[in-house]
DNA sequence: TGTACATCAGTGAACGCGCGTTCACTGATGTAC
DNA sequence: TGTACATCAGTGAACGCGCGTTCACTGATGTAC
């Protein structure tokens, strides 16, 4: 005979690890689309409400911590198992799995993205440097001898572009098959549109 | 002898063209940073808070008729005193002015492009569809004999990538300039990319 | 031209909500001697 | 090994907030006859 509310089992007063908790219970809320609270994260987490003022100062900095996991999240899911990409096949791969991320996890995406992270925590920034870094190498196996820097803003700003405009709701996003064609076909055309342009000197 | 808050003056009882005022209100307030709330836009048109529901049925109403304007002001602004543009320089520049736009006015860019407007009530689907109708045109002219429906799609990416990166502080945007010449190069690294791939057969 | 009346466009009070955050507190843990 | 005590990690009540929205209402406008 147990309640439909289950609070979750606790050994004792103290939690143990409340922090990866709280966390994870976040990162769920988001998955399920469901408005983020720090109020509803701590019913959640079984936890008073004042409880994950422990471990954050506040509301921001657990939205920091949750957007440095995201953007780790992302690269892991882009390097897979392999290492970064050496081939335009790979590049165009990079660009399925970071749109397909965004439609997956869209509350976490945009929270990643959505805001302005002015501030920039330390580990924030480090963590979108990383994906950047691993961009820029990608680049430069496959495109040497290029302003590798520009290229990487080009092509990251397109597949941005991609995953925004789908959650936009601009680009259907319904069938995740005809996504990844769009993606691939949107990398094709821009990549081999000078070849066709109308007055060139 | 002027109290500090000014409420406007107003002929009578009737406001005359309140649902103007409110969206011109809302903008303001937009432009300005604050949050947008529907209370605070009835108080600066000097009015109860409840006369607004007498022009929009809820806070979606609103916010779909100030996007609605939001894409068509963008639209005014990229045509600016000429048509489409028919060359390669023209398409830079409307990606210029997308971006400028979006840093000029970001909360109303937000507004446009970062829910999902999934209702689409007709007026803001078919604001929408007219900037990709730019679009297309634009790339018909300087483009030809492409899938212009794909380039469209990529270059919009670009552009909106681009836009949001800066609006994320991914990229710096401290200096509309600098903002300017990296969408250049952005294109240019793009475009001329395929010349430069790495093992190609 | 005057009048009755339907309709429109406002008002003001109130409801109910969930939120972020602060406060003084208490139970549990670990460490120095 | 035992004990005193500092520190850590929770609790529960409360504050104050602004919000979207509903309700019954009233003043102004326009139209039919």
């Amino acid at each position: 005979m147990s309640t439909s509310s289950r609070p979750p089992v606790r050994a004792g007063y103290h939690h143990g690890d409340l922090r990866a908790t709280l966390l994870a219970a976040a990162m769920q809320m988001l998955e399920e689309g469901a408005s983020f609270s720090l109020r509803g994260l701590a019913r959640r987490a079984g936890v008073s409400q004042t409880a994950p003022y422990r471990h954050f100062a506040d509301r921001e900095a657990l939205e920091s911590a949750l957007a440095t996991q995201g953007l780790a999240d992302l690269r892991a899911e882009l390097v897979g198992d392999g290492g970064p990409p050496t081939t335009m096949e790979g590049l165009v791969g990079f660009a399925v799995v970071y749109v397909d991320f965004a439609l997956r996890r869209p509350a976490l995406f945009r929270l990643m993205f959505g805001n302005e992270c002015s501030a920039g925590g330390d580990p924030l920034v480090a963590a979108a440097q990383e994906l950047d870094q691993l961009l820029i190498v990608a680049l430069e196996n496959v495109f040497p001898d290029s302003d590798v820097q520009a290229l990487a803003t080009a092509c990251w700003s397109l597949v941005h572009g991609l995953a925004f405009l789908h959650l936009a709701g601009k680009l259907d996003a319904a069938d995740p098959g005809v996504t990844a064609e769009r993606v691939r076909a949107s990398f094709e055309a821009i990549l081999t549109a000078s070849g066709r342009v109308a007055s060139r000197r």
